[in-house]
DNA sequence: CGACGCCCTATTTTT
DNA sequence: TAGGGCGTCG
């Protein structure tokens, strides 16, 4: 046996790691060594004879599973390319692919990205003729939202609109229409979007039993990363491949469900010990990423909630300094503090082990300008991305269209390149080729000899089948001129994007599952061995996920962009904020702050309104943060903390359990006027502290609040 | 038909 | 702040 587990392993991820038969549900807390765990199973499944092309690895992003793969592998010292490894949707692809025969998709098809998707639904509009000159009607990336959170939450179009956009009911019928159109236009360019994947493949393994038992026999060990962000046809995906009695370990963490709003159902989690029987269920405990005090405020953060697999997270990581909340006199003041603070930290740190997280991402825009004007390296992630580059795309269509001659989004982007040819040109060409209609093209050729070119360009490439890398630079002779042209001040950031894709490209060896791999897993994601390069890291929290650094500071911590607005009206909603903010503070490991300005910028009043902070924040003892407080003068103010309260142990307990987890405070309460609200503290005899969102903290007699039990 | 410019608005998170 | 609606010119 080449790895000692027993040593390397702590006893419930050795459980994990070789209960390989039957079902296991790992519930994982966070940085308690969930990857290492799944990373040493694969190794055990390895040593134990399972060829690894019967294991299956379904992760959140193509790079967590391809870096669990590289690990393992490292360990086995041998390569674990066989194992099928990658998003479910990237999986669903790739057997779709496998039986295009039996679908009808033998011309090939190709899958939709956001803006191709927003596209067909602006064409699905315009066709009906719908919302034509009303200024409220939703915009496209609006409604391409609401489609897909029907189909993802398995809810009617009404249901979606009821709940999450109220103020769109008065659409509903128009929608319907829209959302009808756009099923029809996928079918007649054969494209699907990422939803399709899903359902296609569910509809294919149970509408032929012979190909579900053949897939069925090279699943045979299945696990699944992040399993509380799965949605219904994922859960049922899963139960398909892996059968009653199947080996399928589910890797998860209830409190880190942060996916409701594109179709995640919690429920999936708290399902699996009924869907399947006999599992065993494992729980890791152990933090072995965050001093205790990050655990101690993580924990208290999470009191407030009500996890149904309720986790001790404990650490044996001390340290003398506990997280710090800073507020700021504005949002504005606050990128300066920031900048001031990453300078403080990187003489503590290296900078790519310092990251700033926020809510949405349009809200570190502050902060960037200050960063700019700093000179402080940084890569911001969950914005726009290198692969929403117009440029890219722009290449992309190209490929595509090489991999399916229907894709009339593609089509668009490649001709639109011309100037003068514009939708209007693009879609009759596209009609013109696709009925046979000669004369109109030489008359379309004729006027813009470009078009010849294009399609003379197109053409090779379909009668050559070219490799990835070598169609791309058929595509660069032509694109890059133009890419010159049409971007005067920055082509030279764009050419070298280019650059770049055809870096990515060249290891693939056919079409197809390279546009799968970008169409379906960018490229741009964030990734742990990316460290080398020295910036700071801005991100979403959605797209921390899963990461891990030295130093981790929050911005924007105020009522209505953390919880965003959109989230106070739905306790549902509402509790999936706790668990973001949760998220976000168990990715640092040794520094944790915490930015809550105390007024926002009004650009249209040009006056600076009070915000309310963060309630979750509200609800955390103060002994467990430092606060500061910015001067008029400039500089900070420590204004609570050890430094005032001396005779205070600077750690929680010296034991290594967390100590939050004792009293059954807090609790759920509503009141007449300010609504639901927690329970803070028990104030004697017959008062609550209660914070209430919207509202902040407020000493309530228990007689006007109704308590709700979770 | 397409290019360009003006103005208004509503602003989450992503495979 | 950017995307989209709308008007104007080529």
């Amino acid at each position: 046996m080449l790895i000692d587990y027993k040593t390397e392993l702590n006893p419930a991820q050795y459980q994990a790691v070789t209960t390989t038969e039957g079902p296991v549900l790992v519930i994982a807390g966070a940085g308690s060594g969930k990857t290492r765990t799944i990373v040493y199973r694969l190794a055990y499944l390895v040593e134990q004879g399972i060829p690894p092309a019967s294991i299956v690895l379904l992760t959140f992003t193509r790079k967590a599973s391809q870096e669990m793969l590289a690990r393992a592998g490292d360990l086995l010292g041998m390569g674990m390319h066989a194992v099928r490894g990658g998003t479910f949707h990237s999986f669903a692809f790739a057997l779709l692919r496998k039986y295009a025969h039996v679908l009808g998709y033998e011309k090939g098809c190709t899958v939709l990205d956001r803006a191709d998707a927003e596209g067909l639904i602006k064409q699905a509009r315009e066709e009906l003729g719908l919302g034509k000159g009303d200024r409220s009607f939703p915009k496209k990336s609006t409604i391409i939202g609401l489609l897909s959170q029907a189909r993802n939450k398995e809810l009617v179009l009404k249901d979606v609109l009821r709940k999450d956009a109220g103020h769109l009911g008065c659409y509903e019928d128009d929608l319907e229409r829209i959302g009808q159109r756009y099923e029809d236009l996928k079918t007649t360019y054969q494209v699907l979007d990422y939803d399709d994947l899903l359902f296609m493949l569910e509809k294919l393994l149970t509408s032929h039993a012979d190909i579900l038992e053949r897939e069925r026999a090279t699943c045979q060990y299945i696990m699944v990363d992040e399993y509380q962000d799965t949605n219904r046809v994922q859960a049922r995906l899963v139960r398909l491949l892996a059968g009653n009695q199947g080996n399928v370990m589910a890797v998860g963490d209830d409190a880190q469900s942060i996916y409701a709003f594109r179709g995640a159902n919690i429920q999936n989690i708290f399902d699996f010990p009924q869907v399947f029987p006999q599992a065993t269920m494992i729980k890791l405990e152990q933090n072995y990423r965050s001093v205790q005090p990050i655990l101690s405020l993580t924990n208290a953060i999470l009191a407030g909630s009500r996890e149904k697999y309720a986790k001790e997270l404990f650490s044996q990581r001390e340290s003398s300094q506990l997280p710090e909340l800073v507020k700021p006199l504005s949002d504005s003041t606050e990128a300066r503090l920031v900048v001031a603070k990453i300078r403080e930290l990187e003489q503590q740190f290296p900078l790519h082990e310092i990251a700033v997280l926020f809510r949405a991402g349009y809200h570190s825009y502050a902060l960037e300008v200050a960063l700019n004007k700093e000179g402080l390296r940084f890569k911001k992630y969950g914005g726009i991305t290198f692969s929403d580059a117009a440029h890219i795309k722009d290449a992309l269509a190209f490929i595509k269209l090489v991999a399916n001659p229907l894709d009339l989004p593609s089509f668009r982007r490649a001709f639109a390149g011309i100037k003068g040819v514009g939708p209007k040109t693009c879609e009759n060409l596209f009609h013109a080729l696709a009925s046979g209609d000669q004369p109109s093209l030489e008359k379309a050729c004729a006027k813009k000899p470009a078009i010849r070119t294009v399609m003379e360009l197109l053409d090779s490439l379909r009668e050559n089948q070219p490799d990835p890398l070598s169609a791309l630079e058929a595509v660069y002779a032509y694109y890059k001129p133009l890419v010159e042209r049409t971007f005067p001040d920055d082509f030279p950031r764009r050419i070298a994007g280019l650059d770049e894709l055809a870096q990515i490209a060249s290891p693939y060896n056919d079409i197809a599952t390279f546009l799968a791999d970008l169409t379906l897993d960018n490229p741009d994601q964030l990734s742990k061995d990316e460290a080398e390069q020295d910036h700071l890291v801005l991100s979403t929290v959605h797209s921390a996920k899963g990461l891990e650094w030295s130093a981790v500071i929050l911005i924007n911590l105020v009522e209505e962009r953390f919880p965003s607005k959109h989230a106070l009206h739905s306790d549902e909603e509402f509790e999936e904020e706790r668990r973001l903010l949760y998220v976000a503070c168990t990715r640092a490991r040794d520094y944790l702050g915490l930015f809550v300005p105390t007024a926002l910028y009004n650009r249209y009043y040009n006056s600076n309104d009070p915000a309310n902070p963060c309630p979750f924040l509200q609800e955390i003892p103060s002994h467990l943060i430092t606060e500061f407080r910015e001067r008029y003068a400039g500089g900070l103010i420590q204004v609570s903390g050890e430094r005032h309260k001396p005779t205070r142990p600077t750690s929680p307990a010296p034991s290594s359990r967390s100590n939050t987890a004792k009293a059954p405070l807090p609790t759920a309460c509503q009141h007449k006027i300010f609504g639901r609200g927690t329970i803070v503290e028990h104030i004697e005899p017959d008062k609550y502290k209660i914070n209430f969102p919207g509202f902040g903290l407020k000493v309530i007699v228990r007689d006007y609040v109704e308590i709700v039990e979770g």
